[in-house]
RNA sequence: GCGAGUGUGGCGGAACGGUAGACGCAGUCGACUCAAAAUCGACCGACUUUGUCAUGUGGGUUCGAAUCCCUCCACUCGCACCA
């Protein structure tokens, strides 16, 4: 960049060579005519299968560079496949329920049906001019009656098994949406999307019983080795399996028990207090008859989970009176009400041994309770040692705990639970932090469940014939709350079983129960069922999928969960949905803020030679700020459809492929695009003076510029088919740049030396194939400029092969080291003679002078790469 | 707090335990041009330059370490009062 160059470049190179606005529409015309990217349902074609995913784009509006980047990479891998010669299956769809499109009726009055289609068609178009390697007759939006409906009858198919119940429950309600949020959906106690406090409110809803299957989604994770590690990781974490025990305490006065979880029952000597959380049924008992205890369990409440993780160390109770007696050691301790236990996970109650847990010492200490340790740590005297203000919870050795004293706690564990199960008091267990999945939410913009209440008949599910339970178009927005329920008609309807008036459910799917089966919908679009079983057991699972880290849990697990649950109901015999993962990183960019401290356009700055940067329309200094993920409120993002518009589709996939490795974040950069779009030229003028027509065959002479070539040839279809095979795409990148400037040295050497017409004319036969996955228009381009037409499409071409013999060099450099390091190298033939090697290398001069009056000890001799030299002393 | 990952030129990054910095971007100089753009050519880690030092820090293993092991530091991500 001299002086000043604008982000927003001029139109590069008011003529250029290379017309890619004609070539590019021209090549996708050609790709659709000759249905280069369709397959069957259940091909017959005897080919292996490959099923390549990118996760389906929300309809928002416009395709932003995120999916530009994901669906690049899907489309190299696509490509590169179906050369190599599978059949490939890569579909495009749209998830197309959600807010969004309510929010745009709310506030602009479209319709969420029209919004959402329009968006399509625009994204749709602008997917199209990537130039996507797609089967588009697959394509399919979730809004689409003839998916939902599918998914409604899957839906009855999996209530039906009892994977899905009805049950009343305290529910995560935003009250800005109006809506019920899966606990995933809450983040710091706060809705996902509207960032408002989340309240609890009992609510009739349908859920999903993921838990059923907690064990087998943690076991298969350790199997999964085609998935990222830490994806796999934070599955574990989330799913969240705990070894420990249940425990009943009865109350003293007899008037009942507790039962408490713990997963140190090795520690119960060491027990100083029970504590309860503020919704247990024992503190509700408590505060009816205690205005103090009401008050407390109030305050618990309504400051909710968020208070909790702000405050994280302001540990509050409330002494109920209540008193519970340990069978272990027969004596009797207090019950609390704490804020700090959780009625979600376990049984919403504890027992406390201070000692060796911080949060019951940090409770014990503010309220004075006995500490009492159990576990003496290595070395510690059972007389001295106490617990100050750190708990242990380490290794040791049991005390004061009667029959486990002397025992390590990993031992003490199982004999603790051994007396519980033997006394009838207690049993081990296996807790999961998972909890079942809730699916009901009450929104218009989503999949109609399809069930209808009757006061005789109770839950009736709607008949088959009636599916797709369609939903009613004439809603209106004006009031808060869910249209369906609002709506004047649409939820009375009489019960198909007795025929008395019922009312229909107004709930709706969870939007991510639309893209937990969606993959396998591909498979069969058309079918009149959810899957047509041939075509799902052909095809699934997915061989790579490719995404977002943003999806690492709940995308991936629902739809991990839905595999097996479509196995329980007959649909599917897959175990897991995607067989390989990738998750690719986000899309950055510079942001921009004015004087007054306004986030700026990229369009609207200049960026000087001295790194600062001013307005363009009024000179002020711009402040460069961080380089950050693409979003509309820095107004850092750069819009997809206008680089392509301006540069072409293969520019924008070859350098959002060549910054850097797919997994990392990228920064988005004038100057990277610049230089690719500059490479797209240079190849076209490169092919341009190379020779046209048909090879024939190898001339009997070839000078050594020309064997050279067929070498770097060869060695590039080696080097980038690796690459490929890793998703190292930034190194194949690499590679294609060494074999164009392989290319130019070999036109430089002399295009009428002998053999060089040949082995140019084959070095661009391989070029446009090894191109092709990256750069698809460019690659038919230039073959069919080469072949003068007679070429078949590259689309429809197979992958070059390289020849062994020209992979091997005339010559080998060794390098020559002296006690590990470097003093020279030698030039011998590949395969030399150790001897040979070893004399050559004592030869040159640096190395003699390096080993001179020096007894050389040891010799190390690693063929066609290193001499290394070890001397005394 | 728990867990995982990452640290290499001005920047993005290459590198089966074997010549660190491939390739690109940016930059410098030159050719072409009235001039610019584009294009082409040369250079481009640091220094005390026949060599020495360099892959966050300090150690270790090895003939040889960016790569393997340990310490520490920094940053990033995930989970987080989960009993």
């Amino acid at each position: 960049m001299s002086s000043s160059t604008t982000v927003q470049a001029e139109t590069p190179a008011d003529a250029p060579r290379y017309d890619f606005r004609a070539a590019e529409p021209r090549w996708q015309a050609a790709w659709n005519e000759a249905s280069c990217f369709r397959v069957e349902d259940v091909p017959t074609d005897g080919r292996p299968k490959y099923y390549v995913l990118e996760m389906f784009p929300y309809p928002s509006g416009k395709i932003h560079m995120g999916h530009v980047r994901n669906y690049t990479l899907g489309d190299v891998v696509a490509r590169y496949k179906r050369a190599r010669g599978f059949s490939v299956l890569h579909p495009m769809g749209w998830d197309a329920f959600g807010l969004p499109a309510e929010n745009a009726a709310r506030e602009r009055g479209v319709h969420p049906a029209k919004w959402t289609w329009d968006n399509i068609a625009n994204m749709r178009t602008e997917l199209q001019r990537m130039g996507l390697s797609i089967d588009w007759t697959r394509e399919f939006a979730t809004c689409d009656p003839s998916y939902y409906g599918q998914q409604q009858s899957l839906f009855i198919d999996m209530l039906r098994k009892g994977l899905v119940e009805r049950r009343e429950a305290y529910v995560n309600w935003d009250p800005v949406d109006n809506t019920v949020l899966a606990n995933e959906l809450v983040i710091d106690g706060r809705g996902w999307r509207s960032g408002a406090l989340v309240e609890k409110k009992k609510l009739a809803t349908w859920v999903f019983r993921i838990t059923d299957e907690a064990p087998e989604l943690l076991s298969a994770l350790d199997e999964m080795d085609r998935w990222p590690e830490r994806v796999r990781l934070m599955q574990a974490n989330w799913i969240g399996r705990s070894e420990g025990a249940r425990v009943r305490f009865p109350l003293v006065d007899g008037s009942g028990e507790i039962e408490v979880y713990t997963t140190r029952p090795d520690t119960l000597f060491g027990m100083s207090f029970l504590a309860v959380a503020a919704e247990h049924p024992i503190a509700a008992a408590v505060a009816a008859g205690n205005a103090e205890a009401a008050a407390f369990v109030a305050d618990c409440q309504s400051k909710g989970t968020s208070e909790a993780v702000l405050e994280t160390l302001e540990k509050k109770g409330f002494d109920t009176g209540l008193r519970v007696r340990n069978p272990f050691n027969g004596q009797d301790y207090p019950v609390w009400i704490a804020n700090f236990v959780l009625m979600e996970y376990g049984t919403g109650a504890i027992f406390g041994c201070p000692a060796h847990d911080q949060r019951d010492l940090d409770f014990a200490r503010k309220y004075d309770l006995n500490v009492l340790p159990v576990v003496l740590p290595p070395g510690e005297d059972a007389a001295s040692f106490h617990v100050a203000n750190k708990a242990h919870d380490g290794v040791g050795t049991l005390f004061n705990s009667g029959f486990l004293d002397g025992l390590a706690p990993d031992t003490a564990r199982k004999a603790a639970i051994a007396k519980l199960e033997e006394q009838g008091i207690g049993r081990g267990v296996v807790n999961w932090r998972l909890r079942d999945w809730g699916v009901s939410r009450q929104r218009y913009w989503g999949c109609p469940i399809p069930v209808i209440h009757c006061d005789d008949c109770g839950v009736v599910t709607v008949p088959q014939a009636d599916l797709p339970l369609r939903l009613p178009e004439d809603v209106t927005f004006d009031r808060p709350g869910n249209p369906l329920d609002h709506h004047p008609t649409w939820k009375h309807v009489n019960c198909p079983s007795c025929g008395k008036p019922a009312l229909r459910e107004t709930d709706t799917f969870d939007t991510f129960v639309d893209s937990s089966w969606y993959f396998a919908r591909f498979c069969s679009p058309q079918a009149d069922v959810p899957v047509n079983r041939a075509a799902v057991d052909h095809w699934l699972p997915v061989d790579q999928y490719i995404g977002g880290i943003e999806h690492a849990i709940l995308h991936l697990l629902y739809s991990r969960y839905f595999t097996r649950a479509m196995g329980h109901t007959g649909h599917l015999s897959a175990k897991e949905p995607f067989a390989g993962l990738f998750t690719q990183g986000m899309v950055n960019h510079e942001s921009y803020k004015g004087a007054d401290g306004r986030w700026l356009y990229p369009e609207e700055i200049i960026r000087n030679a001295d790194g600062t940067a001013t307005h363009k329309d009024t000179g002020e200094v711009v402040t460069v700020g961080r380089i950050e993920a693409m979003s509309k409120s820095k107004r850092n993002t750069i819009d997809p459809a206008e680089i392509i518009g301006r540069y072409g589709a293969d520019t924008a996939r070859w350098f959002i492929l060549s910054d850097n490795p797919p997994e990392r974040d990228m920064e988005w950069t004038e100057s990277g695009v610049l230089g690719a779009y500059r490479f797209t030229q240079r190849l076209f003028r490169l092919a341009e003076t190379a020779p046209v027509g048909t090879m024939g065959a190898l001339p009997a002479e070839c000078a050594p510029a020309a064997r050279n070539l067929r070498r770097a040839t060869h060695r590039t279809i080696v080097s980038i088919t690796d690459a490929l095979e890793n998703f190292a795409f930034n190194v194949a990148v690499a590679r294609v740049y060494e074999f164009a400037n392989a290319l130019t040295d070999a036109e430089r050497a002399g295009a009428d030396l002998p053999g060089m017409a040949w082995a140019r004319a084959e070095a661009f036969s391989v070029l446009v194939r090894l191109i092709s996955p990256m750069m698809p228009h460019l690659a038919e381009e230039i073959s069919a400029r080469l072949s003068e037409g007679a070429a078949a499409l590259i689309a429809q071409s197979g992958w070059p092969e390289a020849d062994p013999a020209l992979l091997v060099a005339d010559s080998v450099k060794i390098a020559v080291q002296v006690m590990g390091k470097l003093r020279g190298t030698i030039e011998v033939a590949p395969g030399a003679e150790e001897g040979d090697v070893l004399a050559a290398a004592l030869a040159d001069p640096n190395v003699a002078r390096a080993l001179e009056g020096k007894r050389v000890v040891k010799r190390v001799y690693v063929p066609n790469r290193i001499v290394n030299f070890v001397i005394a002393g």
